[in-house]
This record gives structure tokens, C-alpha cells and sequence, in this order.
DNA sequence: GTCTATATTGAGATAGAC
DNA sequence: GTCTATCTCAATATAGAC
């Protein structure tokens, strides 16, 4: 997050920081204020409400994500070349907003179980199918593996990228593009199509029961 | 988890059942014991207070793991057949727990900011012992690639088991042994060491910036 | 725009009768 | 062993003065 400027940016940014660190159940608003330096009661000048500043944090996260990933789209790659920018995209979303992305990453739940959040929901749900199309993409004109269901690599996949922005203290000395560049080569190499193997015998792993 | 036999057992079971479903936080003694039949201040005669009720979930769920890990290790395999044993017995235990599965995974953050889960706190980390061990092993013998930091693929790994729990009833259809197939199939194929690859030359991923 | 003061609600926990 | 009744506390949110 860029040096907030008014007292508005200054509270989502607090906000932020908190709420990534401690929960957003376990920030209370008394705290917030106390870490911008004014009442609880001041903060209902900007916002209705203590979800309303989760909002705009999550919201801010998101359209960021969408931006990247239709650039990402718009230049037309193939399915191994997009994937690999998706990720990328995605890490520097994530470098950009670590807050957002930890609290996008831990309050799942929080988020479902709070009616208000269709707007939020909407919005995740737009960047979920970016991944989906890509990988759907690659499996159906043979980059990746055929005997892996296509749910699995995104849920693998996703996950991963997404939960090293919790892991971002931890992998200090690895750059944005270096973890990109592990990411995408694992998936990318442990994903990847070998001939005779998939399609032409069964289509999924074989049960195998050490 | 088994049919409970007595109020105890129904009570752990119920608690973990709504502590997976709706967050441990947003679960109210009021509505477990709504759910268990009784009224909240019964409670008390089982549990001295609502923590209990979870650190008991989740030392359950901690025990097993370590009982099935030990057993692998006692095997004595090579790296890659223990790595995926572990996977294995990891899911074998998601799948026999999976409330406490997904309450081990979602609430992290809550069991570090409550103080009274040392307990739980050093399981956990005996556990993650185990799989650093086990990927350690595997990158000085040479079977896994080092030009990817242990770390990470610890990490990333670890992150697709556990979370696996999350996704179960999208993964419908995979039974445990194929979606520990499919993990370890992945894994092995994308952090398996090349020939030329790797050690000879830098020891790191190349940064590339598109 | 910020403060003081307080209303309101919800949750964990307890005491003691049955 | 369960219930009724209630305590206590913490948190969101509001009202109105400055």
C-alpha cells in the first residue's frame, strides 16, 4: 500500500495491517482508532460500519487482480506462457498487497458467512474462472496431463500461489519473479503431458493401494 | 469421526462439526448446545470452557496423525516412497477427521493469538518436522531437484495436503488413494532432480522477467 | 471532523435449584 | 446431569456537544 494521504486511506490501511495480523473478528474498531490516533467513534465519519472497510480493502484487492489478468488475457499466448503470467500477475498483486492478500487468503469463512459480501463474492468468483479457463484450456489441447483431473491442478495451483502471500516473510530473499519462476516450474513440469501416457490408456491414476 | 457414545463424545463431535462449518469464532456455546439438545450452562458439567472443547478436537486430531507418521517412518523407506506415505496417511487422516481437518487449516491464526494452545502449538510443529525431514532427505540424496528452495516446496506441498480437507466434497469421486496419486504424481514429476539439471549450474531458478 | 458518553447487543461463564 | 436465571464483559454503533 502506497503512503496513505487522508485520514480515509490511512484507517483502510491500519485496518488492513490489523486485520491481516490478528483476525478481522479480533481487531476491534477501539483498536483501529487507537493505531490512527483517534476515538472509535471517529471512525463512523468515514465509515457505517467496521465491515464496510473490509470491503473496500477486499474490493481494492480484487479489481486489482482483474486488471493484471485481463492484460494477461489480452495478449493471446498459448496455455503454458498464460498460466505462467497468471501466476505472476497474481505475485505481484499479492507483493503489492500483502495485507489484502492474507486477509483474502484467511477469511474465507468470515466473508461466506457475512451476507453482505455478495459484491466481494461476485468478484472472487470472476477471478476463480481466469484460472479455470486457462487450465481447461491447456488440457484440452494437450499441454497438461489428462489423467489429472483439471479441479485438482486449479485447486493446487491456486492455493499455492495464493498462500505464499502468507508465507512471504518466510521466503525472504526469494524476488516476486523467482517465486513466480519456482511456482510455474514445479506445476508447469509435474503438470506437463508425457507422451504415452493419459489419454491413450485410462483417463485418470490408476487406485493404487501400497 | 465415530458415532459418539456418550453426551462427552456427542458434544466434541457436534462442537467440531459447526467449529468446521462456521469458523470456531462465529460458533456460540449456545448453539452447540442447541444442536447437542441441551441448554448452554450444561455444557459446563463436560468442559470447563469452550476452548476446551476445542484443543480436545484438535489433540485428537494431531495424536492420529503422529501415531500413522510414526509407522511410516518405522518402514524405512527412500525418500520418495516415504514422501508419499506421508501424503497417504495425511489424507487417510483428513479423511477420518475432516472437521478437524478443516478447523486444523482455517483457524491457524485464532489458535496462535490464544494463549492456552502451547499444547497444540507443539504438535503441530512435531509434525511439521516430519515432512521438512522427510524433503530434506530427499534434495542431499539427490532424488528431488535443488534448484528450488526446500522451503518452498515444503510449503507447497504441505499446503496442497491440508488443504484437500477444504475441498473434499468438490473432489468428489477421487477416493483418498487416487487424490494422494494425484498429489504425489505431480509433486514428484515437477520437484523431481533432472539429469544436467539443477546442482551443475547456478543453484537457484534463474530470475526471467517477460 | 473529532470528542465524550452511552446505548445495545451478544457471548462466555457461573450459582444454585431440581 | 440438566435447567433456570443471571452476571460480566467486551464490542459495535449512536447521539450530540465542541
Amino acid at each position: 500500500m502506497t503512503e496513505p494521504q487522508d485520514r480515509r486511506e490511512l484507517i483502510v490501511a491500519t485496518a488492513a495491517e490489523m486485520f491481516a495480523r490478528k483476525g478481522i473478528r479480533s481487531t476491534t474498531v477501539r483498536e483501529i482508532a487507537d493505531s490512527v490516533g483517534v476515538l472509535s467513534g471517529s471512525l463512523y465519519h468515514y465509515f457505517s460500519s467496521k465491515d464496510e472497510i473490509v470491503k473496500e480493502i477486499l474490493m481494492g484487492f480484487l479489481a486489482a487482480i482483474q486488471d493484471r489478468y485481463g492484460e494477461v488475457l489480452a495478449q493471446g499466448q498459448d496455455a503454458s506462457q498464460t498460466l505462467r503470467a497468471v501466476v505472476l500477475a497474481s505475485l505481484r498483486v499479492a507483493k503489492q498487497q500483502p495485507d489484502a492478500t492474507v486477509i483474502y487468503q484467511n477469511e474465507l469463512r468470515y466473508l461466506r458467512e457475512t451476507p453482505q459480501y455478495k459484491e466481494v463474492q461476485a468478484a472472487a468468483a470472476d477471478v476463480q474462472r481466469v484460472w479455470a479457463g486457462v487450465i481447461e484450456r491447456g488440457v484440452a489441447d494437450g499441454t497438461f496431463r489428462d489423467d489429472i483431473s483439471p479441479r485438482i491442478f486449479h485447486r493446487l495451483i491456486r492455493d499455492a500461489v495464493w498462500l505464499s502471500g502468507r508465507g512471504q516473510h518466510s521466503d525472504a530473499g526469494y524476488s516476486t519473479e523467482r517465486l513466480a519462476d519456482a511456482i510455474t516450474s514445479i506445476f508447469l513440469q509435474g503438470f506437463a503431458a508425457r507422451p504415452g501416457i493419459g489419454a491413450s490408456q485410462s483417463d485418470e491414476v490408476p487406485a493404487q493401494t501400497p
